[in-house]
DNA sequence: ATGGTTGTCAACACTTATGTTGACAACACT
DNA sequence: AGTGTTGTCAACATAAGTGTTGACAACCAT
């Protein structure tokens, strides 16, 4: 058993998320799929999941954690489910007792981290420490939560413009809004600091943004908590303290 | 027609690449796949392929093209053959006329664009600059070749671990390899600008090192050449900037 | 005109993945 | 004892993708 504090939920527990410092980005609902099986399994499903008990929570949970490693390692595409149901060592037709498909598997995977992400951005843009400060705080929660997390923000992170696309726009628009609302909200942050003088407008606030968002969001490429000689925290400071002297005045 | 300079080349054009500073990792050579095809096409395509005539290449190199693309939107699994033959408004078995499966094809996509990735770094590396100005070359110069070889060098980079893993092991192999010598470039770097007090010792050389290759890394999400209302040369200056004054003691 | 190159077509065999089904057994609880 | 939950099994239908085949037409050359 690892760790993992994840958790396969509902619906949505969308928190309503009020202050926010400047253009506070439009709620987006997701829209809470009415769930309507004509299967086999599939009203079983739906019956064990409204009334969802303890163990069935947990498998789900379980089912999550694994399903989460393995579309880290080999991403949503290349990962089956029958390779996720061999993982658990579990029958595939078990595995539909418990998930209606592999998408819906992958959403609730990464919903909530997802908006972990957005949290954290946002959080810090909407403190009232001075500009540069913000992105300290930004970036070292970011790396800490990408640890406590692991692998969700990475399976988050590496899952975004590749396969949605088409069909699903609902939910990929929604995903796509989530990510724009990350990304805005640390360009905010740069922005003010250049407006305010205290960043230097070596570029765009978009395209410095994007420089400090790479260097977390790369870490999902060789970060990996429990082989890590260093601690997300120095990771998280060190990068946190070369952008900071980076872009300052 | 787009631009796009790729080339869609033979074997693998293994420049001998001598000098380089520190550590010349080993120098690891592709086995040129012996062909040998026992089926229909397989034979009229290796023929064609031996005495390649100019046309015959010329349609070769369209195909990557369009391929790269494919791969830079939708990653290597998510594009099908089928995919590419109708981009290119094809049917699928002309398709096998000029490559024998997919895998070749991305390969062929991918080579000279990973190698073109060390290039740049080793050349960086090996020059006899101040350590940090090996950090800014290599920056504003990886930055313009990701927009004078787009999306090549993007399909190199998004495709890096995901998928190969299984078989295939030596090209794989192969691909890790030149992966760890551009990562090993410029670790070293860092590494040197440490040991001579330039860079502050902010975390291991390791650590920094991807600070940088993410910053860059990372465009492949949002820059694109052509849509680009600042241009690499301006990207590139900006992050180098930032990671010299962000590094420097 | 003959022959090699180049392109197209329809079709096939094979494989993998997905979602589903119905039946069955082990429980657990009441 | 009876009912509902939980898990397993073998099997099926459907789909998509891959690599191949053989035949055929157009072309451009010598």
């Amino acid at each position: 058993m690892r760790q993992s504090p994840k958790t396969l939920n509902p619906p949505a527990a969308k928190a309503k998320r009020a202050g926010s410092s400047s253009k506070p980005t439009p709620e987006i609902t997701l829209p809470p799929v009415a769930k309507k099986s004509t299967s086999h399994i599939g009203k079983r499903r739906d019956l064990a999941q409204e009334k969802g008990s303890a163990s069935y929570q947990e498998r789900r949970n379980e089912i999550a954690r694994v399903a989460a490693n393995l579309f880290n390692q080999k991403g949503f595409q290349g990962t089956s489910i029958s390779a996720v149901a061999e993982a658990l060592d579990m029958d595939r037709a078990t595995l539909y007792y418990y998930i209606s498909n592999k998408q819906e598997l992958f959403d609730e995977v990464v919903r909530d981290a997802s908006e972990k992400n957005i949290a954290a951005a946002e959080a810090a843009r909407s403190s009232d420490a001075a500009p540069l400060e913000k992105l300290r705080t930004l970036v070292v929660d970011l790396m800490n939560s990408y640890a406590a997390n692991y692998p969700l923000l990475y399976v988050y992170i590496r899952e975004n413009l590749t396969h949605v696309d088409a069909e699903r726009s609902d939910w990929s628009k929604y995903m796509r809004s989530l990510n724009r609302r990350y990304e805005e909200a640390v360009i905010a942050i740069v922005q003010e600091g250049i407006d305010n003088g205290s960043i230097r407008p070596l570029a765009s606030a978009r395209v410095l943004a994007f420089g400090v968002i790479g260097m977390i969001g790369w870490t999902n490429r060789w970060f990996v908590p429990e082989r890590s000689p260093e601690s997300s925290q120095t990771i998280g400071k060190a990068y946190a303290e070369v952008i900071v002297a980076g872009l300052a005045t």
